[in-house]
DNA sequence: ATGGGACCTAAAGCGACTGTAGCTTCAAGG
DNA sequence: CCTTGAAGCTACAGTCGCTTTAGGTCCCAT
């Protein structure tokens, strides 16, 4: 008869706790439809199971991730349909990463024109002070951005 | 007599035209303090002169450098007082620095993350899909995040 | 019975703009 | 001089993904 370690009648905080999450965030999920309206104590708490742990561990580590709330919508969507072919989730995956690479090419640039400006400051007035320099003229830098 | 080049009387339209910024941009920076009320035409429209053009120059440049809006006030402060120890200026730009840096490092081990995730999706069903598989149990990433 | 923590709803706030609605003004052409 | 269409004006709502606040109610241990 014992069913192992199912774990029953979780309370916000309960969730909150083992997702890493806050309260407020569990119910804003709620209010834009991320997660379904659990049942509630006779004294209208929310009550919730296993499934809704892990539907939230789901989307947790989805925006962790960095995919936005409309992607982890259409992921969960997908997970939800396991007898459906995968084609969609992984272009959603592939379409993150290709953003997530281009972001990180702009930020590499982003860097090099940072420390030349810091590299190139030795600490005088601001009359001479490179940071300043280049941000008053565009023409110092050697990229575009 | 003749000036040079000097310009005069810009209309938000050129001033906006000039500094690759939206017009409603121009009002926001104004109505945030970071440029100041322009002088007006008979008919209540804005009317800017090179000063204007150069201090949103600046603004619009470390914006696309990623300095948030209160470090370009303190940038544009410093930059108003030339005589004054760069110190400052120097500081803000390292702090920033390490805060790209950190992102870069967060990114990159995002990537490797996604990268993971479709290099091992093979375009089956859901049941069977990496991404989702990956996305439901955390114990299957390399990293932290 | 009481104290204090956890919970509830509803609404505002954040950053840094962007977009909309409903006006007025300006400049060029007829 | 008149029209027309672009550009400007103010004021306010919307974006994204939450977070914070205000003002309560509930639960549990003492």
């Amino acid at each position: 008869m014992a069913k192992g370690s199912e774990i029953k009648d979780l309370g916000i905080g309960d969730l909150a706790r083992r997702t890493d999450t806050k309260v407020q965030t569990i119910r804003y999920y709620e209010q834009i439809g991320l997660l379904p309206e659990p049942l509630r104590s006779a004294g209208n708490q929310r009550v919730y199971g296993e499934d809704s742990l892990r539907r939230l561990a789901f989307i947790r580590h989805a925006r962790d991730l960095g995919f936005g709330i409309d992607a982890v919508r259409e992921l969960l969507q997908l997970s939800d349909h396991p007898e459906q072919p995968c084609d969609d989730a992984d272009k959603i995956a592939r379409r993150h990463l290709a953003e997530v690479e281009d972001r990180l090419k702009r930020l590499r640039s982003l860097r090099t024109e940072l420390k030349r400006m810091v590299d190139h400051c030795h600490a005088g007035l601001i009359a001479d002070c490179r940071v300043i320099e280049v941000l008053s003229d565009h023409a110092l830098c050697d990229h575009e951005h």
